[in-house]
DNA sequence: ATACGCCCCTGGTGGC
DNA sequence: TGCCACCAGGGGCGTA
């Protein structure tokens, strides 16, 4: 499930076994992901140090000494699997690129559907790159505020889960958080836009805000050091009031049957999930 | 400029 | 057991 949140827990745990590490050998095992691997990846990480970590939307970018960032992006079904190098583990399927490092980790990027991509960039230019350049604010910023909102809101007619989805409104959410965020938001899927007051407006900003931040306080408090048995990053279980459940009863009702609980409708070809007595 | 459908790819699930 | 339809956390592209 990776929306910012699990991209975020991703990162730290990434962080926690790879920076200050010189990475001792890079494989490339299938380049043609959502777009090809560039062809200097692997020299570029062969011997490189690890210097920093920084996530921008859903995207990581770990930076080498020798002045590039790796760029991941997970897609629908990308995952960063980590391990200690000589482990008798099995080798998971779909595992594309595999890194290892001089203190005996093995880090891998494993995608089944290919939708992610790996890509190189100067450190410098990193907000530069075409896939970042045109990205929206970062939601847990103080740039993200109710009159930067309403501005991206005016004028547009398409229903508020269309244009939070929109990675250049804002960066990061995903089909799961914005169900999430609406609901907690009490605003229907399908309202227009330039529909939302003021207020809700506001009440939005700071619904979006709260979900990603308990979310990614989910990811690193159920994982120690984000890695789980199966050498799997930032993958937690996390209790969705709304998303992915149809038919169950709304939390936040009192009695099931005043709203006849949780619907799902479809927007664009995606599900969205709400209440349809709260959401309005 | 904006909006929408379609496509990329693999795997899991549930019905027959 | 097999087959098939449908669904899935993302996002880019072409067309109106």
């Amino acid at each position: 499930m990776p929306e910012l949140p699990e991209v975020e827990t991703v990162m730290r745990g990434m962080a926690g076994h790879l920076l200050g590490q010189r990475i001792t050998r890079a494989d490339l095992r299938r380049g043609d992901l959502r777009r090809p691997v560039p062809p200097g990846l692997i020299a570029a990480l062969a011997g490189a140090e690890v210097i920093g970590f920084r996530r921008r939307a859903k995207y990581i970018l770990m930076r080498l000494g020798g002045g590039e960032s790796v760029m991941f992006h997970l897609g629908m079904s990308g995952r960063i699997v980590l391990g200690p190098l000589g482990a008798n583990e099995p080798e998971p399927r779909h595992l594309h690129l595999v890194l290892e490092t001089a203190a005996g980790w093995r880090a891998g990027f494993v995608d089944p559907r290919r939708f992610g991509l790996i890509d190189l960039v100067a450190t410098a230019a990193e907000d530069r790159h075409a896939l970042l350049a045109d990205l929206g604010p970062e939601p847990l910023s103080p740039a993200f505020t109710p009159a930067l909102l309403a501005a991206q809101l005016a004028g547009r007619r398409s229903p508020i889960k269309a244009l939070l989805l929109d990675q250049r409104v804002i960066a990061g959410l995903g089909n799961i958080y914005v169900a999430e965020a609406l609901f907690r938001a009490r605003l229907h899927p399908e309202r227009a836009a330039a529909s939302l007051s003021r207020a809700a407006i506001a009440r939005l900003v700071a619904a979006i805000r709260e979900t990603l931040r308990e979310a990614i306080a989910a990811g690193g408090s159920s994982l120690r050091d984000y890695v789980q048995p199966d050498g799997a990053l930032g993958y937690f279980q996390h209790a969705w009031r709304v998303y992915g459940r149809a038919g169950a009863p709304c939390p936040d009702c009192p009695g099931a049957p005043s709203c006849g609980g949780i619907r799902r409708l479809v927007q664009s070809g995606r599900s969205s999930f709400y209440c349809p007595r709260l959401q309005r």
